[in-house]
DNA sequence: GCCCAATGGTTTGAATCTCAACCATTAAGA
DNA sequence: TCTTAATGGTTGAGATTCAAACCATTGGGC
């Protein structure tokens, strides 16, 4: 076997091999959670589950799960109380829109593109899904919180909603899919202003997902996605990749 | 702050909350590895990268990698041979469509939404991007290999050939998408079986795909990927839902 | 025939992580 | 006021995983 590359003949499959450990465990866990916090999975005032529960989902000991939580307490971002009907609660604090790593103009559009293909396919399979009143109920009042949010929430309270939203589809992968392509997303998005006008879009633009998917319109639901991706993704592309090509 | 749920108001989070660490070290590896056997990401003949290296690659020590790299020499899938020009590499051993986890409908609906969503956005921003000579003649290769492959290879030809859209696209997280999406859902599909005529209609599906993705025309590749998935969901639910539906 | 370098193979000690048992706090209910 | 039970807090032993150094094999080049 005559090999052209060191993995092989053909196209290398290089970026096939993903890390199955990309940290150690305090560090994935502390990024799972301070995720969740981001995206919304727990806002201001949720009290987390109770820390042995907590850590047997994550897959990681009690011990570990300690460590993280108390640096998550140290930063801020929750506050701890023992005895019976106490617990670990979030804060309202808002996470610094931290130095992120830089990343080339081939990597962001890898996200972008990434994001659209998750949320456009959500919108139009959550319009195909059959939603529980409660399910409804969940979209409408996230939705809202949006709308009603402090401008210091918006990132958290946005995600939420797109989270909602492949929470409807009833599939727990594009579920997971939803909360990956919003962390990542978000790490760009923290980097352009909040702009009250571009607030306004955003928050109409949301009403009409949401109507066309409570309506069952699949079509619509994804081409109003789309749209709505498209706004941020030209944000986006003029604000990095722009200043990108500009220091290039 | 009253709590309707151990975990706060409003709707559980209990779903965003994923395992950090889903198995031990071992087992992620194992698993990782035969899942790249079994999409393609490394054919027969395949000349894994240096232990070393690949150790890296997958975030764990050589230790442990080595581990894994024997239990699935003693498998069957791999053949190590030492010294200079020696090395790690695949056999054409197919693994068993072993006895997976029995899903439950809404588990199999949520693989198969998944993997829609991932496989048709996937074509439709293929077609979207600018591809290299080299990527056309592998995505020209990988769709003959299947139509040319045996039957016992089908599988992992099929997975191959739509992880090579997902390369074309240029997104990793696309990549990843892809490969999680074929992983689950060969789990369903090696439950059917391959029908001659089954798999020469789904081969000229792929010659469509295709050339609609070499042609730029993504709304044309989009809606081909959507009903070429249709076709072996539709098998699936019938075989499988059917199935279960009879026996519950 | 010898040398070299790239690969797999082995061993040892350290670091990380887990597990389980037990302690302390706390507010509601009796 | 005491009890209860659900939560967080602490400790020690063991398992898992890692890192690094070194050995053995092997085929091509000189």
């Amino acid at each position: 076997m005559e090999a052209s590359e060191a993995e092989g003949e053909g196209v290398p499959a290089g970026p096939l091999i993903r890390p199955v450990r990309p940290g150690n465990a305090l560090e994935t866990t502390f990024e799972a959670l301070l995720d969740l916090i981001k995206v919304g999975a727990f806002p201001p005032g949720w009290r987390l589950p109770p820390e042995r529960d907590l850590a047997a989902r994550l897959g990681v000991s009690r011990t570990t799960l300690r460590s993280v939580l108390q640096d998550l307490q140290a930063a801020g971002f929750l506050e701890v109380r023992r005895g019976r009907y106490g617990g670990t609660v979030v804060t309202d604090a808002v996470p610094e829109a931290s130095e992120t790593a830089v990343h080339s103009p081939a990597e962001i559009n890898g996200i972008l593109v990434y994001r659209r293909v998750i949320e456009a396919g959500v919108a139009r399979v959550a319009a195909q899904s059959t939603l529980t009143a409660e399910r409804r109920s969940a979209l409408r009042a996230a939705c809202r919180a949006v709308r009603e949010g402090e401008a210091a929430h918006y990132r958290r309270l946005d995600s939420r909603f797109h989270i909602a939203l492949a929470e409807a589809t009833g599939s727990q992968h594009l579920v997971d899919a939803a909360v990956e392509a919003r962390s990542l997303a978000n790490g760009l998005l923290n980097r352009i202003p909040l702009l009250p006008s571009n607030l306004e879009n955003s928050n109409r633009q949301h009403e009409r997902i949401l109507a066309a998917v409570l309506e069952g319109d699949a079509e619509q639901a994804e081409a109003l996605a789309c749209e709505h991706l498209e706004g941020t993704e030209s944000l986006l592309r003029g604000f990095l990749l722009g200043d990108e090509g500009r220091s290039g």
